[in-house]
RNA sequence: GCCCGAGUGGCGGAAUGGUAGACGCAGGGGAUUCAAAAUCCCCCGCCGCAAGGCGUGCCGGUUCGAGUCCGGCCUCGGGUACCA
């Protein structure tokens, strides 16, 4: 008998897919189309366990829906621009493009060995120009309707590399290669309005019934609607009123002290005459522009030395503080004060010496404020000092609302609904990126380039051997006529944020080489994405940006209004983590190992080159930059894909995140070779046997439980049937055509998983035809019904006993077994049972 | 800091509020073999000789019944707007 050889089955069954063209995808207007997509990968060159696992559930799902009968469109791409590819550069030499190219080539042989069902000829990166060259279009579109303007922000600048920092590139507020501190700097900047569309991307939320919960909650959090009030107080010395945002307003008698951003520009005039304050000012911005950076960091205030007004309690006088707490980017960049009842205005109050003030009891709560702050819950009913508001008591909601309409009805205040969404910021000071197709001229402005000239393509001949944007200082590339009137002008070197090149290509791929960014017939058919896979790591900010962009694509004609919400069921699968290998440079900054790279002695983990001591971290997400990425070339070179497509589904469940460890593969394989044995072994196996209905209704069981575990993504539970429908075909004794029967469709039900065995198998036992084509099994309902049914016995909630029983005995008879049972009689030693719960075709329990 | 998750045997994990530990790995024992590989069979949460008791991160609650629901923590992970 032969051993299954995957190294030879596994390219026979490619090349007859590709022969057959089976996952072409084709408009087919008699069947119901299905696309599936998993997020494109960035090409940094070699595939990893996370791609496998990605792309093997996409393939499943792929497959199944080819076998039920729909038309599916299953297509693989790059997001080929970004910052590794400049990196590359620097530290290299070399071309970011020859680089990217040459990872996507080497990516694409390692991935195309896993027998994906992916029609490759819809394959593109997203630094094609043919690509970017539509986005620019798509960009100048955008422009038209008025969704893209420009506004100064603030970046992280390295003063020593005179360059601009990606956070990623800032460690600890130090730039990433120089190690200096990082300096807040402003440019102007091009932005998308997607604030515009905060109330719809939140309402829309509901409608996304295939989604996570957990992704729609994170995005309702994010866009963060707020009912709340701006309030005017009014300066002491005749200045413009300071107006604050609050969603508190029910605390305003606490208001003890008003605190506005260093950004403001009240702290930038008084700044200038206050030398203490713009010290302070110039300190607070040698942090890095993160949210995380500025949250934790230590609260700290300077006080102006003006004062405003209470506005309910005019005679009190309060403090203005510019403190390093308070954003510029949320609200008006000014809020009051209420240490009583807010934990970080408390810390901040007592830090500083600033008054307490209570606006309302906690229930039965007399105390002094020390501490800790008062902060009640929102369903909780408080009572306001001074009947504040027009409120005595009320809870803490009702407080907030009713206080807003208070304070709007006497003309203090005006209420407002605030987004925490802030614009969408695409302006990248890069080179490899995609270019933003304007022309900056001194006589007409900022111009479009015209849409003949497009793409606006990325010079080649550019350097990476000193800091900042190579476009900047770039001989012939910059200087351009102005497209409208001619005269000397000069091109914007900003390119574009990778988001924007993720934010649409799922729309591309329904006409990968069409003139224009979409073709109408083709996205009308494939719209929307039936299935989209990927990590929970893009849950906010890739989801968020591609469903502006679809409802921004739909305003300029690109797409249907039936696909503002291109995603229709989203799953998120969890990360493949590895520990992280990590030693030391001279300045202390973390370098990182690959795996490989690492030698394990008793002593623990050294760095094969030098043999210096490796410090280990545990479980850390797989990244390019931590350098703890697994090479799944060598398992499927050793094993097949099958046993590496098999591994990664049967690990662990699909959405939690998995360890990455060698063992296992081993044994995926030497299961998948019993398989191939059983089969080979039933094509001479005699002709007539026993057990063959008990054999029929374990397959239709099998057929049931897949088909299940498959639509609802429970693939490691799939497995687990498939492993134990393989052991009672390998057990059963049935005759042969039984058995046949019963292997091929394992075989069937194997194949979104293992496609290449099942097709092996399918031919040996005279499927016909590709398995990949057949139609997908149906379990008869007939064969699915237990006669009895075991249902255990409880007393008191312990397990003590069980009793089997017709299916359909009624609720009385099981009762009046139950108190027959020995186990029943010893615990109510002839007393009558307190509670008898009977829970046909499920449990008893006897409550004594 | 804030938002969102996760935590179950030695390990990965299973379990519509209903027998906790399916299935697999590792481990132990046996069969086959001159021997090995491969394969096949059996055992396998913890404590206990046993009867039995204890067990799903911790503390409390709801329920006849909680891994599952609620409240409060702890730890780990993701995101935090220029990593992709």
């Amino acid at each position: 008998m032969s051993r299954y050889a995957p190294a030879d089955v596994e390219p026979k069954w490619q090349a007859a897919w590709a022969d057959a063209e089976t996952f072409a995808a084709r408009r087919d207007p008699s069947r119901p189309k299905y696309y599936v997509l998993e997020m494109f990968p960035y090409p940094s060159g070699r595939i990893h366990m996370g791609h496998v696992r990605n792309y093997t559930m996409g393939d499943v799902i792929a497959r199944y829906k080819i076998a039920t009968g729909h038309s599916v469109l299953h297509p693989m791409g790059w997001d080929a621009f970004g910052m590794p590819a400049e990196n590359a550069a620097m530290e290299r030499g070399g071309h970011p493009k020859d680089w990217t190219y040459g990872n996507i080539a080497d990516m694409r042989d390692q991935m195309k060995p896993l027998g994906l069902s992916i029609d490759w000829s819809r394959e593109f990166a997203t630094c094609d120009p043919e690509y970017y060259g539509q986005q620019q279009a798509m960009f100048i579109d955008f422009m038209e309707k008025g969704l893209v303007y420009r506004k100064n922000a603030t970046v992280n600048w390295d003063p020593v590399d005179m360059t601009v920092l990606a956070n990623e590139q800032v460690i600890d507020g130090k730039g990433w290669r120089s190690g200096e501190p990082v300096e807040r700097r402003e440019l102007t900047q091009w932005f998308f309005k997607i604030s515009d569309y905060s109330e719809e991307l939140l309402a829309a939320i509901d409608g996304l019934d295939a989604w996570p919960e957990k992704v729609k909650l994170m995005q309702r959090n994010w866009i963060g609607k707020s009912r709340g009030i701006e309030i005017p107080f009014h300066r002491t010395d005749g200045g413009d009123p300071i107006v604050c945002y609050s969603t508190r307003p029910d605390t305003m008698r606490g208001a003890t002290f008003l605190a506005i951003s260093p950004e403001h520009p009240v702290s930038r005039a008084l700044a200038a005459e206050n030398p203490e304050l713009q010290a302070f000012i110039e300190e607070t911005r040698k942090m890095d522009t993160t949210e995380a950076a500025m949250e934790k960091a230590e609260k700290k205030g300077l006080d102006t030395g003006i004062t405003v007004r209470h506005p309910t309690s005019p005679e009190i006088e309060l403090p203005v503080w510019v403190g390093n707490f308070v954003l510029m980017d949320y609200g008006t960049g000014a809020v009051f004060g209420c240490p009583a009842h807010d934990q970080r205005d408390l810390d901040f109050a007592r830090k500083y010496d600033l008054q307490v003030r209570s606006a309302f009891h906690m229930p039965g709560d007399t105390a002094e404020i020390a501490d800790e702050a008062l902060v009640p819950p929102k369903t909780e009913t408080v009572s306001y000092i001074d009947h504040f508001a027009g409120i005595g008591a009320a809870t803490s909601q009702e407080g907030i609302d009713g206080s807003i309409d208070w304070f709007e009805a006497k003309g203090l205040g005006k209420g407002q609904v605030k987004y925490r969404l802030r614009d969408w910021g695409l302006s990248r000071q890069r080179y490899w990126g995609c270019p933003i197709p304007v022309v900056h001229c001194d006589t007409c402005g900022v111009v479009p380039e015209k849409k003949e000239n497009l793409p606006v393509r990325l010079p080649d001949d550019v350097s990476f051997d000193q800091p900042g944007n190579p476009l900047d200082r770039h001989p012939t590339w910059r200087d351009v006529p102005c497209p409208a009137c001619g005269r000397p002008a000069k091109r914007e070197t900003d390119t574009m944020d990778t988001f924007v090149d993720s934010s649409w290509y799922f729309a591309r791929f329904t006409a990968p080489d069409a003139e224009t960014p979409t073709q109408a017939e083709d996205a009308a058919y494939w719209m929307n994405v039936d299935q989209y896979i990927g990590g929970i790591e893009h849950a906010i900010l890739h989801l968020l940006y591609s469903r502006f962009f679809a409802r921004a694509m739909h305003i300029c004609g690109h797409l249907p209004e039936s696909a503002i919400e291109p995603f229709d069921a989203l799953f998120t699968q969890g990360m493949v983590t590895h520990e992280i290998y990590v030693t030391r440079d001279e300045r202390d900054r973390p370098v990182y190992h690959l795996p490989e790279d690492i030698e394990w002695h008793e002593s623990g983990a050294r760095l094969g080159a030098s043999g210096a001591p490796v410090e280990v971290i545990p479980s850390a997400k797989m990244s390019k930059s931590k350098k703890n990425v697994v090479d799944p070339v060598n398992i499927i070179s050793s094993y097949g894909a099958d046993t590496a497509r098999w591994f990664v589904l049967s690990d662990s469940p699909p959405e939690r995140d998995v360890e990455w460890t060698a063992s296992g593969a081993e044994a995926a394989y030497k299961h998948l070779s019993r398989v191939y044995r059983v089969a080979a072994d039933i094509v001479d196996a005699p002709e007539a046997g026993s057990g063959d209905e008990d054999l029929l209704r374990a397959m239709h069981k099998a057929i049931h439980d897949i088909t299940m575990g498959i639509e609802s993504f429970g693939f490691n539970a799939a497995i687990a049937k498939l492993y134990a429908f393989a052991n009672t075909i390998a057990k059963s004794k049935a005759g042969r055509e039984s058995r046949a029967a019963a292997m091929r469709t394992l075989a069937q039900l194997m194949a979104p998983m293992t496609p290449h065995l099942s097709e092996e198998i399918w031919s040996m036992l005279g499927g016909g035809g590709l398995i990949a084509t057949a139609p997908w099994p149906k379990a008869d309902p007939a064969y699915l019904v237990e006669d009895t049914v075991t249902l255990p016995i409880q007393i008191n909630g312990k397990r003590r006993s069980e009793l089997t029983v017709a299916k359909d005995l009624d609720k009385d008879a099981i009762e009046a077994l139950v108190l027959q049972d020995a186990a029943v009689q010893r615990a109510l030693s002839g007393a009558q049972p307190k509670k008898l719960i009977v829970v046909p075709g499920r449990i008893v329990n006897v409550v004594v």
